[in-house]
DNA sequence: GAGTTTGAAACT
DNA sequence: CAGTTTCAAACTC
């Protein structure tokens, strides 16, 4: 590989508009010249940015779909992880762990360290552990039965999950010896660790015990020896969390099953492929059989229906992959490795409803992790529809990872986003450890809440760009965990399959059979909007045809630079194309979730094929599976999903038949508000949920009105935040039908911001508030520090009213008072806003304002009105338009549709919401432009403008 | 696999 | 703002 400088400067030279290396190349750890390396950095880089986001995501795991996801990294990681981990239990291992508990890795470390992935597992570990000590005690009893099912322990003690554990632990033990042998010493370590703990205790508090352990073991670096502790640990945790979701996921989803066995099946297979040797391969089957069987059993205690057996083979997968090594240390890892990627298959499977069960927590828990991976802008790819398959794409940006609080890491980083995406899927599993937590007593609530998600979560096939997740360290947001989990899947491929560009091409764009899209640029470098990674915010992968790209993690810097450079022109650049619209009813067509509907959703811009008649995918409209809508310019539409046509008129029924009095109330009723927070409160709602009611409820209006009346506003923020509580959306927005409607919400997650704008800003502002508040994040949950970066962002971005923003600050400062759950609403109001622009400028400014930011956000959203105006997607603007909405598309601008209703109507009609109708943006990731978005913004130009 | 078509993105 | 060029995906052969 060309060293990062050298490419850069080439790049640089190349790429007229962009690259600035400035920065840079000496940044970008030259490591890569490892094909190895150069592998995983570009898994990496998707991690940076999109996980911060997923992390709130989570929440929505529901992510999206599609849009690109990079196979490889998840996968990847894992499985080179796996093999590395065998290769070095040494303690380096450990102190990767120790450091990256603290911090993160080291590029050189993580790269060169084979370490990595158990670094990523200590770090999901502990997290895990740090949860579950939140979680105290239930976390414990769980974490203790995990622990045991990992050992196969001996003792049942644990009357609850422990069972199951014992006919695993059987097993185990008909395994071959050498497998055997390295079960007796995983057991060993595992029961030397609950004898310390527990004693023999049914119930134990293993978990803090194992933390403990791991603490020492980083302490101390420990030997070999206490490797396996870890591991164990590890693995416990892991396990618990994994059992916990399982049984949540079992009693909400058994469908997510099924999907999951087969995409165990199919993991499995690759990891066979992948699978070095028999010898590991009979590992893995050990592993397998045991966590099959504990899983099982964990199930069947909780639920056997459920899906605990395909996690079993998932995480039987997952052994594979961490083949060799010494056994024990093999199974340790691989248990690890298998819980982890067990969690993320599940998330993935389950991703939304997961997502959702753990944000909530996590919000609960840790405040940041929930932001949302607000910045994520999903490209047409992403669209939630179009773009079923999971494949979300774990690549992150880099952008993201610098805005991280790693900054040092760069490669790293990359790496480190993985790893955080892993810690996400961990951290997720976490929260549903807590949320489960309470063990198999408790399931019960962590099964509602389960299946409330998954009702919720409904559509797997959200995706979501991983870049925006990376911002967010903790997040991990479940979008990111999924993402990362289907890209171990196809990074496991990958993986076999070094050379980056083989595949080439186009796997039909979008999906490659994952769904992922690969682009193949030529001459762009994968550093313009051409570029279908680089638009989704996620970097070029493996599977990437392109030649030249710099859209890797190697070249943060440069893709950054870019990235803002595009946004400086167009703010909009990465939002989401697509904007979910909801219908608060099912569906006026009869098609609630579907997509396609054409009220379902639109895109952004809106298309402008000609000869196409939208029937081809060279139609976004059509390639995002959704309808055209009036901000369409295309001529002889025919659009499967829905016709411009057909368009105007459902918006005209649906407005109808929504606007009714429900938006009123919102808009008016305090009270309303007042229950919506109550609900966010109260409820765990995920973030991704959340965003999706926000997506779900028209909020861009609602901002809009905000803005006219400041007390309105803030009412309708809070609104809006409530929206963005799963419970409050529900009730508020819309009747259900939002949850399950949007599969794309929850997909949203990321989207968060909902409009496409609004997603758009969001996404900035989470990959800004991310990197600015990465610390802050953490100690908010995720969702209400997206939420509270995006405020923040935005107050500084907007320029235009300075007054405003002073009348918002105040707001915020309120704002500030809200918990943390109301931050997720202030994300929603940030969708409802949906004035991206204005967020994403104001990233670039508000950096960490944190609370204040919110207010900001408000105030942003006034702002918004204007931006929306100019900006909105005339999706989104036709929703507030229920009627008269025939055609908002500007005349002029071919792509921006401007805003035919004035804002100010609908705002104050909160005609948006009215409607019924929301549309929520499927955010590509956006980098996060930093500051510059603001300007453009400020010139008030519709995003697309020129 | 190469070549053509298409429409978005970028540029002027 | 409009028009043109460039680009890469989608499509066809």
């Amino acid at each position: 590989m060309d060293s990062p400088q050298g490419v850069k400067n080439t790049f640089a030279a190349a790429a007229s508009t962009a690259t600035t290396d400035t920065t840079s190349s000496s940044e970008s750890p030259p490591v890569q010249e490892s094909p190895f390396f150069n592998y995983v950095n570009n898994l990496s880089p998707i991690k940076p940015v999109k996980a911060a986001h997923v992390a709130h995501g989570f929440p929505g795991f529901s992510s999206p779909p599609l849009v690109f996801t990079s196979p490889h990294i998840n996968s990847h990681r894992e499985a080179s992880l796996l093999r590395r981990t065998q290769y070095s239990q040494s303690p380096s291992v450990e102190s990767y762990q120790n450091e990256n508990v603290g911090k993160r890795y080291d590029h050189h470390d993580s790269k060169k360290s084979s370490s990595l992935l158990p670094n990523e597992l200590v770090n999901d570990a502990q997290k895990d552990c740090d949860f579950k000590n939140y979680a105290n005690t239930q976390s414990c009893s769980s974490s203790v039965c995990v622990d045991e099912y990992l050992a196969d322990h001996v003792k049942v003690d644990c009357d609850n999950p422990v069972h199951s554990f014992e006919p695993e632990v059987k097993q185990s033990d008909e395994v071959p010896k050498s497998s055997v042998g390295g079960l007796n010493n995983l057991r060993e370590s595992i029961l030397t660790f609950e004898d310390k703990n527990v004693g023999g205790e049914n119930v134990r508090m293993p978990v803090v015990s194992s933390e403990q352990m791991l603490q020492e073991e980083r302490g101390v670096e420990q030997p070999h020896k206490e490797v396996p502790d870890l591991k164990s640990s590890l693995s416990l945790t892991l396990a618990s969390q994994k059992q916990q979701f399982e049984e949540s996921f079992a009693q909400g989803v058994r469908e997510c099953e099924d999907y999951g066995e087969n995409t165990d099946v199919t993991s499995n297979v690759s990891a066979e492929n992948t699978v070095l040797n028999d010898y590991e391969v009979s590992q893995k089957h050990r592993g397998v059989r045991r966590r099959c069987l504990q899983f099982e059993e964990a199930s069947s205690n909780t639920f056997r229906n459920s899906p605990s057996s395909p996690h079993a083979a998932k995480i039987v997968i997952n052994s594979r992959a961490a083949p060799s090594s010494s056994e024990s240390k093999s199974l340790h890892s691989s248990h690890v490795a298998l819980n982890a990627t067990s969690t993320k298959k599940q998330m993935v499977k389950l991703s939304q409803p997961i997502t959702s069960l753990f944000l909530p927590r996590c919000s609960g828990n840790s405040p940041l992790a929930g932001s949302k991976r607000p910045g994520i802008g999903l490209h047409l790819n992403s669209i939630v529809n179009a773009v079923p398959l999971a494949c979300a794409t774990s690549t992150s940006m880099r952008l993201a990872e610098d805005c991280m609080s790693v900054q040092s890491m760069k490669p790293a980083s990359t790496m480190n986003s993985h790893v955080q995406n892993i810690q996400g899927c961990s951290i997720s599993s976490n929260a549903l450890t807590e949320a489960s937590a309470g063990n198999e007593d408790e399931r019960p609530e962590t099964s509602a809440l389960i299946a409330a998600t998954s009702t919720i979560s409904e559509s797997p096939t959200t995706m979501e760009p991983l870049y925006l997740l990376n911002h967010f360290e903790n997040p991990a947001t479940l979008h990111d965990k999924r993402k990362l989990s289907s890209e171990h899947a196809e990074s496991f491929e990958e993986l076999n399959q070094p050379s980056p560009r083989k595949k080439k091409k186009k796997s039909p764009s979008t999906s490659d059979g994952d769904g992922c899209k690969r682009c193949n640029c030529k001459k762009t470098k994968c550093l313009k909007l051409y570029c279908d990674c680089f638009a989704a915010g996620i970097y070029c992968a493996e599977p990437c045809a392109c030649q030249g790209c710099f859209n890797r993690p190697e070249y943060e810097d440069t893709v950054l630079e870019t990235r803002q450079q595009i946004e400086s022109r167009n703010p909009l650049a990465f939002a989401p194309k697509i904007i979910q619209r909801l219908n608060m009813f099912p569906a006026h067509n009869g098609e609630e979730g579907n997509l396609t509907t054409p009220s379902s959703a639109r895109h952004k811009r809106g298309c402008n094929c000609k000869k196409s008649m939208c029937l081809k995918k060279y139609c976004e409209c059509y390639q995002a599976n959704v309808g055209c809508s009036s901000g369409c310019r295309c001529e002889g539409c025919k659009n499967i999903y829905g016709r411009k046509e057909e368009y105007v008129a459902t918006e005209h029924a649906l407005s109808c038949d929504m606007v009714s009095s429900r938006v009123v109330e919102e808009r008016f009723d305090g009270t309303f508000n007042h229950k919506l927070e109550s609900v966010a409160n109260n409820t765990d709602l995920p973030c991704p949920e959340l965003y999706d009611l926000q997506n779900l409820s028209p909020i861009t209006p609602s901002l809009q009105f905000t803005d006219h009346g400041k007390g309105a506003a803030k009412s309708r923020l809070l609104s809006g935040k409530y929206l963005l509580t799963p419970g409050s959306d529900v009730t508020v927005l819309s009747s259900g039908t939002k949850f399950t409607r949007s599969p794309r919400n929850s997909e949203n997650n990321n989207v968060l911001l909902g409009t496409s704008k609004e997603v758009q800003d969001a996404g900035s502002f989470d990959w800004r508030m991310d990197y600015n508040n990465v610390g802050t994040m953490d100690q908010s949950s995720p969702i209400c520090d997206t939420d509270g970066n995006v405020c923040n962002l935005t107050p500084l971005s907007d320029p235009p009213s300075s007054a405003k923003a002073s009348s918002i600050s105040s707001r915020t400062r309120d704002w500030n008072r809200y918990p943390q759950t109301q931050a997720c609403h202030r994300s929603g109001h940030l969708l409802s806003g949906g004035s991206l622009r204005w967020r994403s400028s104001q990233i670039t400014a508000a950096t960490q304002l944190g609370e204040t930011k919110y207010l900001e956000c408000f105030d942003s959203d006034s702002r918004l009105y204007d931006i929306l105006e100019d900006e909105t997607p005339e999706v989104l603007k036709e929703t507030a338009p229920p009627i008269k909405s025939v055609k908002v598309s500007s005349p002029n601008k071919k792509r921006i549709s401007p805003p035919n209703v004035d804002m100010h109507d609908r705002s104050s009609s909160s005609g948006g919401l009215k409607s019924g109708i929301k549309y929520i943006l499927k955010a590509v990731p956006s980098f996060p432009p930093l500051t510059p978005c603001i300007d453009s913004k400020s010139s008030g130009d519709k995003s697309e403008g020129n």
